[in-house]
DNA sequence: TTGCAATATATCATAATATGATGTATTGTT
DNA sequence: AACAATACATCATATTATGATATATTGCAA
């Protein structure tokens, strides 16, 4: 499966998790490569989930209780379908209101600047 | 040294550099005691540089061409006083404008309510 | 004046995690 | 019949922040 992030890998780190719990929990069970074309849909291609990301975080996520998941099949092929359990709503909340605060910070600290913006 | 970060490791990861290129940037020669104190000052205390982050970064990005250094001393104590060089700068304005980009696209992706924002 | 906090640097083993490579198999299209 | 898309999976590797640890100076309060 080819790739082409246009961000750098590090500003990546993180997010995967933040993106997967607001996707479930926006529509209510999705399967694994459901969700990597719906963010590449949604981010018009600037964000790709792997699934050598994909994959290992959605069982993860699963051993922590955080998704659980029903197989369904298509035909011959095997569908499993992810949704948040209630601690995973939990950390969906918390994981949002921690990014927000992230971005508002970080702007404060790297968009702002010195000569042109005193006011406010 | 202690921490204290409020937000998940994982979210820092990548930020590190911009931080540090920005502040150069802004204030043009700055040692890595410094650093840490300012992005303190300016966060709220919200983001720490830990040394054993901010020394090892400091020195990559010299050994890459993207910082120089002169020491001063202070005393007994020696200061090592980072700036930008121009590779420095363009790679700041690269990174500027990804991040900006970034944030936007997260922004879309998570921050987004179905529910209530069909127009547009 | 003694001891502690703050200043200032540094290194290293460890942990976390996304990535690319690789693999398997099905389904639909040309 | 061949190929792209669908759908899952694993693993070694690379990157990078962290905590722990170390050293030494300086200023201040008890």
């Amino acid at each position: 499966m080819y790739c082409c992030i246009m961000y750098s890998k590090e500003l990546l780190k993180g997010t995967l998790e933040v993106i997967v719990l607001k996707l479930l929990s926006e529509h209510g069970k999705m399967y694994g490569y459901e969700l990597s074309q719906k963010v590449k849909e949604e981010t018009e291609g600037k964000i790709h989930l792997k699934d050598g990301s994909l994959y290992p975080a959605l069982h993860k996520l699963t051993k922590d209780g955080i998704l659980t998941f029903e197989e369904v099949s298509i035909g011959k092929r095997v569908r499993k379908y992810y949704k948040l359990t209630s601690k995973g709503e939990e950390q969906k909340e918390t994981l949002l209101d921690e990014m927000r605060d992230f971005i508002k910070t970080i702007e404060k600290v790297i968009f702002s600047d010195l000569k042109t913006s005193p006011a406010i």
